[in-house]
DNA sequence: TCTGAATTTGACCATACGGTCAGGAAGTGC
DNA sequence: GCACTTCCTGACCGTATGGTCAAATTCAGA
């Protein structure tokens, strides 16, 4: 019998090892893209030596697959928030929210499908026909309920969750042009809640939702 | 005496060889970026041998830095507008119809920028805390004033240009998953339209300079 | 303790890349 | 026609990359 309580499993050091390669992966991916990307960069930010890489991943695309799978799982969360509300500013407010603070916990992540996609999204285009398609579509009828019930005003809901997304992305995937622009130095806690506030201010008093 | 009209001189020539080898470069720097992109596909997209591309551009960085700087122009140039207007409503109207337009017909060079920004602007820092920080700094002063004179609401001018960003090169940036969303069929002319008031409803109803 | 599976890794390989170069072709000015 | 510069290009080079592999190590289960 094995104890109850071991230093960890062998499974469990598989999923760390995995989760290791996955995380220093994300980072170089978003630094030099796909094709930037070289195994060895993300083995040694991993402190793996690379043929320990293609053990756990087998090809570059494979892991890098993984990655773009992981951001969009965190992503599709964000939108829980969105089904829940009573209204368009109380839930547009709180994607807002939500996605901003993607953009500030996860910018990598971002940028990874950021590049992605401007790619022509060679590798998840299933999932942009398939998930998202249907993601969008529910999420466009419910803002068209909205506007039925005259909680706001009439807006083409496709152009307005484009918005969303290219607004609140913008912080991540431009962080650095951001950055510099404010002399060079991350934006501060005060300096996030600003932008929070400055997007859900436009873009709910745009559509007519504060009123 | 040379012929007054010569069917192309060996300036001419060189210039065309040059905007030809650019286009090429800027198509392949945005499908791939540019550790994805290879001089020899740029070559082959420009219907040049390899070597030749290189008489022109000595080195792929070179190349890549002439393309980033020529969006860069048309970017600014869209700045007059913004400069030339009356009032909000006018102004900012008018560069967000600037700035689609430009997204719709310079897609490849948005995803270009938008590649090298993410990436840390490895390029074109220099610009970014020279030319764009300055541009920045007088369109900001210039939304300053029309709060101050009462025409749009009290909104941070940074995080509102940013916004005006973010949207509008999301149409060139993410052309493909907008394109995917909407059926695998790029924007109609009648879509654009669309795009364009909704973004410029939204956003100048939001700041309030349509009251 | 023994056995077999899972894991780790240094060494290695074929390929593709950015860049070079010499030599030829084409055009220009006199 | 001649000399000179600019332009063009096939062949080549050193390097770095993604990926392989066989030998070594670790570990779980009996």
């Amino acid at each position: 019998m094995p104890p109850i309580r071991r230093a960890s499993s062998k499974k469990e050091r598989r999923q760390e090892s995995e989760k290791l390669i996955l995380s220093a992966a994300e980072k170089v991916f978003a630094e030099a893209g796909f094709g930037g990307a070289t195994m060895q960069l993300i083995a040694d930010v991993a402190g793996l030596p690379k043929a320990n890489l293609h053990y756990y991943f087998p090809t570059k695309e494979s892991l890098y697959r993984q990655v773009v799978q992981n951001i969009f799982q965190i992503w599709l969360q964000a939108a829980d928030i969105f089904d829940a509300a009573d209204g368009p500013a109380e839930g547009i407010g709180a994607y807002i929210d939500a996605k901003m603070e993607i953009s500030r916990r996860h910018p990598e992540g971002s940028k990874v499908w950021a590049s992605e996609v401007m790619h022509g999204a060679p590798v998840i285009q299933d999932y942009l026909e398939t998930t998202l398609m249907e993601w969008t579509e529910g999420r466009a009828a419910i803002i068209r309920r909205w506007t039925e019930e005259g909680r706001m005003d009439p807006i083409d809901p496709d152009h307005l969750l484009y918005m969303l997304w290219a607004t609140t992305q913008h912080y991540a995937d431009f962080g650095h042009q951001i950055e510099t622009l404010n002399g060079g130095a991350p934006l501060s806690d005060t300096q996030w809640d600003a932008a929070k506030a400055s997007v859900k201010q436009i873009i709910l008093r745009g559509i007519g939702a504060l009123d």
